[in-house]
DNA sequence: AATGAATGAGCTTTCATTCAT
DNA sequence: TATGAATGAAAGCTCATTCAT
């Protein structure tokens, strides 16, 4: 109990620590940012961090950490539930915008690292990308199976399927504007977008 | 014929540089790369180095300079042309793609210097991207004009179209295996695949 | 209290990094101290005098404040209180000796500076040498008034006034012997040296 | 023949430099001042600069040297003459004045390096000074014994002498600007001021 | 003899990390 | 546990000097 309540407090200081961290490296980058600026923001001093952290890279982990934490499931919720394609296109685009509207400072904060960083670009690829590729593989091998859409190897499906959202991303990335203020309606146009482009082309069926 | 000389020896002084420098930055990013570093991996002293570039940034101007080199001018070329859009997307596809790759570490090097650096993203972006994209609007203006595509909003239309590629260029800067070793497959499918997604539909239209 | 305790900490750690400054400095010249003699001179690490002083400049400034601490008072109170004028040299002689003794450390660090920077030069000289000036002008103007001194151009008698003891501080940085090991000789000898120098030729007047 | 036409040439190049050298370094100062600067105000290139002195500090030395050039013999002559009282102060002020005042940049240069350094300040001083100092003291010892000045110790009268001379370089070196648009009145008044300084006193003689 | 590109030692400054309080 | 002053390694950059041309 008193365990408990210890780690949470400790939980809670981690997390007070970590926004702060992640409000200033995403406007900077994490080099560019001192352990004082993110100490200065979490309203404590420098020496503190050091509490709940190793080092500096102890708090990027952390960082990436807590972006792994809501992932997946409702790539595996979809499958498991044997959803029709088009609900299943909605729902994955509606739920990946979302996702990267709400941890976008976050991104903006992870995904410099990871291209810069080849070690930490592996180890958050496996962590998070390849599985959800994994299991749209599956998912695209049963479609092609079923006649639902055109036979090609489910691992470029699966990519092709996901770079337009990832277009999203790198657009918000880079501070587009058009797509930073119009997100709600490409979180709209995308399904559509996406069933076409991969629908069975049904002219060239005849 | 004197000045010109050693000016050339300038330049090719200049290029050796930013290739080293090319080299180790996109391994590990622009701020964890020391001058020592760029100067050895190019053979040369650090003090140099400072007989090329005015400082550490300029290094940084002097790629990204290289990057803006190559754009946009087939995008115009097509729009000029008035090239019908099958046409258009396979040329606007390989060449993107091509672009891409012969440019990878570079964008390695810029981008993640981007997402960090508002004010070199907004530099970067209105140099190459924003062009691009205002060629694009006016292309897709006409094309739904002409009943080619789905009316929408021409802004939204060029990022949709552009969103495929530059989710391609996310997965290759994230290391994607598949997408790395496939990249003549993936260049090959996307024409269809854009095809598809952006033409109109003629099942809707009936 | 814990503030005032705080600042006095503070206070004491500033005045030991420049009273170590001074003597480094005063032996080979501001430009030629590195920040680590600096440092190692007052027993402390080069990092540390960044958290006392903004850069190496700012110890310059604080070795420049320091010396403007006591001056020109006693200049003002004599001219207040209408001394005549033979009290008045003596004093302000053996005033300006003993300040010139006791800070000459920091003079041979401050006045070398002022010589090579015209800009230092006007700022200190307006701080501390114009106002004395000034004063002596008026207190001048009023001994020529008074037909105590010869009538002559109040500033050029403060000048021609100022100037043996000037010259002495001159001899002192350029370590003449007799100079530094008779410096209460001078202080004596001065005095009467000018009030014979500056008092109304009485043959003249006959 | 040829060598001393050669040694011209060497010397009129390293008069170049030198010119070149005190017209920037009066400005700056020696430490803050580059090989580049001078070479470039000299209107050659760096490496130059090394075919007539041997390094850096070869250029103060040489500057160093100019001054000592045209010093000290007057006074040798003043006193080899047994010219008058009068006469020699006149004498001795307008030529130090009129020395100070044509090698006023010169001054600038060499007088903050010999405060700096103490090696330097020995070498010029016992090169420069000393002679003059030695001269006077002989020369106020004979005053003494006629009985013209009052008896004091000689090496204090010459410095007493010298004090008001140098008192007026240290104002045109610190930018007093009644000194240095009134020099020619200083000059004037200087020989009256240490006259009546320096005259024996006749009523305390009574 | 003149050049100026190349060199690299050495400077100022920053900042992650430690540790006495 | 929290603090923040102290630390010192390591960075970017300058510039006196060298030397191939």
């Amino acid at each position: 109990m008193r365990d408990t309540f210890q780690e949470q407090l400790i939980q809670a200081r981690r997390n007070l620590i970590i926004d702060a961290a992640i409000e200033v490296i995403s406007e900077q980058g994490f080099q560019r940012t001192t352990i004082k600026q993110i100490a200065s923001k979490a309203g404590i001093a420098d020496g503190t961090i050091y509490n709940y952290f190793k080092n500096k890279d102890g708090i990027l982990t952390a960082i990436i950490a807590r972006l792994s934490e809501g992932e997946a499931e409702d790539v595996n919720a979809a499958e498991a539930e044997q959803v029709d394609f088009e609900t299943f296109i909605s729902t994955f685009v509606s739920n990946r915008m979302a996702e990267m509207d709400s941890s976008f400072q976050t991104l903006k904060v992870v995904l410099p690292e990871m291209i810069m960083d080849a070690d930490l670009s592996t180890q958050v690829y496996e962590q998070i990308y390849a599985p959800m590729f994994s299991v749209m593989e599956q998912y695209f091998e049963e479609l092609i199976a079923l006649g639902q859409i055109d036979a090609v190897d489910p691992a470029l499906a699966a990519r092709l399927f996901a770079s337009p959202l990832l277009g999203m991303m790198m657009l918000r990335l880079l501070d587009d504007e058009h797509v930073a203020t119009n997100w709600a309606l490409y979180t709209e146009a995308l399904p559509e977008f996406l069933l076409k482009a991969l629908h069975k082309d049904e002219k060239s069926a005849e």
